[in-house]
DNA sequence: CTATAATCCAGAATAATTCCAAAGTAAGAA
DNA sequence: TTCTTACTTTGGAATTATTCTGGATTATAG
């Protein structure tokens, strides 16, 4: 026995939600597991090809379709014209700020829960998010021009 | 004196605003203020010009940008690859259908604010917004394929 | 009525994403 | 291990949304 390793991990999540294990998919869902931001695919992709080449634009695109079907990866949508991939696949919130463009998650039990029952009758709600805008550490303290 | 008419309204607001009426800038605002959804340029588009020309799909982009600039119309980010725009300047919370696509405005006094306190020190805010998915009426009812 | 700065337009340019058809490969079966 | 095959990857072309451009048009002050 011992401990699994982070790769294993990785690999059996895969596996678990039906998907081939390819290099490329490997190295797309691991790196957005160990990032705490929100890359764009470009980003995503110059991270991934830093070294030496590990995946192509269309295949990047490809993998993280499959990952978000199968729930391991969601898109976040908070910017115009901005597509960004999350692997954080329990339920939060976010908070962007306005000055530098940040995105950081809010934990889910940050917030309690809205109260529904003035929504009009008719609407089923399935889910829920919050996204807060404001200003980050950074930007508090540095002069605004 | 009497009562001052829509068109007069409109045009009033778009000259405090220090805007140029336009024929073009007119029309694209007069479109969104009486319609409950929220369209794509696209459909702006298409049902300005359904009768006869009245303005060119750059126009559009550069009046909603200009109109944008204001405050008078927002963009609303709900589905990956849609820009929407929406002439209800005042806070409000989105619906939006998980089934159908269709958006609909929830009154900003539908939920109570949510205590911030618990979110991280270092982080300021200055607005939120809640996006709720779920199923419309039309879906409730009709069979799903 | 005129001048002119703001605005408009059609079409070209750009950027993000998807499509495509050929070549490659993961993973179960033999 | 080797075979088989359905699923993947890939570079480049295609598509889609949005912005830019340069010349024509027009709202508005005087």
């Amino acid at each position: 026995m011992g401990t699994q390793s982070t790769k294993d991990t990785i690999v059996n999540t895969l596996k678990l939600k039906g998907l081939r294990v390819t290099p490329q998919r490997y190295a797309v869902y691991a790196n957005l597991l160990h990032r705490t931001d929100h890359p764009t695919v470009e980003t995503l992709l110059t991270d991934l090809n830093r070294d030496f080449p590990v995946s192509s634009q269309a295949t990047v695109y490809s993998s993280l379709q499959a990952l978000q079907q199968v729930g391991l990866v969601r898109e976040v949508l908070l910017e115009e014209g901005v597509t960004r991939y999350d692997a954080n696949a329990t339920p939060h919130h976010h908070f962007r700020c306005n000055y530098c463009g940040v995105i950081e998650d809010i934990a889910w039990e940050a917030f309690h829960s809205p109260d529904f029952s003035k929504l009009r009758p008719g609407l089923t709600v399935e889910g829920y998010e919050v996204i807060v805008h404001g200003k980050c550490d950074r930007c508090q303290t540095e002069a605004v021009d």
